[in-house]
RNA sequence: GUGCCUAUGGUGUAGCGGUAACACACGGGUUUGUGGUACCUGUAUCGAGGGUUCAACUCCCUCUAGGCACCCCA
């Protein structure tokens, strides 16, 4: 016997198995509620680009676009890589299909996997989904409000304590000034960062304010914000997103620290964090997005077509729903199972669990299996309310045998009946389990 | 890219220098008609390779895989 390769996940891969999926149907189903309501229409796009785009709009000195796209030459000499994130993707679809004749702000949403070769671990995978929502063509600050609302809500749906942290980085005009005056003083402290923050501070001073190092947290804390060197669009752009949050009663907190890590960002940027104080510090974003107004004409498209977006990530998201224990819809339960017993039983047992599926019951059948008690045994563990038995007698007789698998007790019907004795059973039953409250799933 | 930890049946664990135990899950059967609450039974060359030893799952080395933290981000 020879032995064979045991195959496995690729690295930072992940299978979603039977027993995760309610969480991603949940999350899904909610997303496109919201999207619904907020008037958002869905778009979906290929999972590979070309690889300019991303280096032109995430920037090249990113730490996604250096070291961790999956990127590759395909067989006509093409340089394309799997998507990193959806934001680039999303403009060049809008510029290509020239989506600035729609009537404008166009609101789009997706979701789906990204890639980024990444070191895995917990909540980071190579393979991930992002939830992501952008408006394009509107530079009022009422749609970054509403961007950060939605952004907002998707955690609030789900029982999430969240606080959205939100910054402006200002915009093409006002930042240089800001850039600046923060490096001559980071230049007087230079000797006080860290390792890192040196050679950030030569590649993207902006990128010292996100530092986590030790070492630079009192520089930073010291150091001249952005907020107060804005220019007056800048400024009155940022007054107003917090008033419309305000508004809309979002908690959010001004965070001098949100710089983000790809290029493209300007004015408003945001990231969500739980609410705890324990769970602030760390890698636990589980979303963030910005405003983006130079994006669109980088990468060819009209110039001026402001917009902002975030995305969410979903095993994110999932992995707080779990650790706060939350509840999310399960599968609706088993009504009835049917169980049948000889040749004839098993081809009229076909026929009628194809009049019970269209009758609208919840219904498995044991149709493989032998026994009687194989097949109860299977009922038990799906739960099932009822169970059908149809066996030689039964079919002589002209009627079908119900059991309550609760309390154990079975009734001969009549064959003919079976629809509204179900009906009438199945009802009783249901009062019990609403009034004892909603069956929760781990 | 840096650091630390781990590696035994499907899952979770036990084990000792002398060739593996338990629970659960899954499959099959005891009864060709009764589950949750019987009984029997099946399923591991102890991650791979090498070394120490009379003897290694148990000690050492290498590799591989996985996990966690940092970095970064979702």
């Amino acid at each position: 016997m020879g032995k064979t390769k045991n195959f496995q996940t690729v690295k930072g891969m992940k299978d979603i198995l039977p027993d995760e999926q309610k969480y991603w149907k949940y999350i899904y189903g909610l997303v496109d509620n919201l999207a619904r309501e907020y008037g958002f229409s869905r778009i979906d796009l290929p999972l590979v680009e070309d690889t300019s785009l991303y280096s032109r709009s995430v920037g090249t000195s990113s730490e996604i676009v250096e070291k961790e796209m999956y990127s590759f030459t395909d067989k006509g000499d093409s340089n394309i890589s799997m998507r990193p994130e959806f934001t680039a993707g999303i403009v060049r679809s809008y510029i290509e299909h020239g989506m600035l004749d729609k009537p404008q702000p166009l609101k789009l949403y997706t979701t789906g996997p990204c890639f980024r070769y990444d070191r895995p671990q917990s909540g980071r995978y190579r393979q991930f989904h992002q939830i992501n929502f952008e408006i394009i063509g509107e530079a009022d600050p009422i749609t970054d409000a509403q961007i950060i609302q939605i952004a907002f809500k998707i955690n609030q749906l789900v029982g999430l304590d969240v606080v959205m942290q939100v910054n402006s980085i200002g915009c093409k005009d006002c930042r240089p000034d800001y850039e600046k005056v923060l490096k001559d003083y980071l230049k007087k402290h230079r000797s006080k960062l860290s390792e890192i923050s040196k050679k950030r501070f030569i590649k993207n001073p902006l990128r010292i304010l996100d530092s986590k190092e030790k070492e630079d947290q009192e520089v930073i804390d010291n150091a001249p914000q952005q907020v107060d060197h804005l220019c007056d669009g800048c400024k009155n752009h940022f007054i107003q997103v917090l008033e419309y949050l305000d508004e809309i009663e979002v908690p959010y907190a001004l965070n001098p620290r949100i710089v983000r890590g790809l290029d493209y960002y300007s004015r408003t940027t945001f990231e969500i964090t739980p609410a705890s104080d324990e769970e602030q510090g760390r890698q636990s974003a589980l979303g963030g997005g910005g405003r983006y107004d130079d994006l669109v004409e980088l990468i060819g498209g009209r110039p001026d077509t402001p917009a902002v977006g975030f995305a969410s990530g979903i095993e994110r998201l999932i992995l707080q729903i779990k650790s706060k224990d939350l509840k999310v819809p399960s599968d609706p339960e088993v009504d009835v199972f049917l169980a049948q017993l000889g040749i004839e039983a098993r081809k009229k047992a076909l026929v009628l669990f194809e009049e019970l599926k269209d009758a609208g019951f919840n219904i498995r059948e044991g149709f493989s299996k032998k026994g009687l008690k194989n097949q109860l045994e299977l009922a038990d563990k799906l739960n099932a309310k009822l169970s059908l038995i149809l066996g030689q007698k039964e079919i002589l007789d002209g009627t079908i045998m119900v059991r309550d698998m609760e309390g154990g007790i079975q009734e001969v019907i009549d064959y003919k009946k079976i629809i509204p004795e179900l009906e009438k059973r199945l009802k009783k039953v249901e009062t019990i389990v609403v009034n004892d409250k909603i069956k929760e799933e781990k």
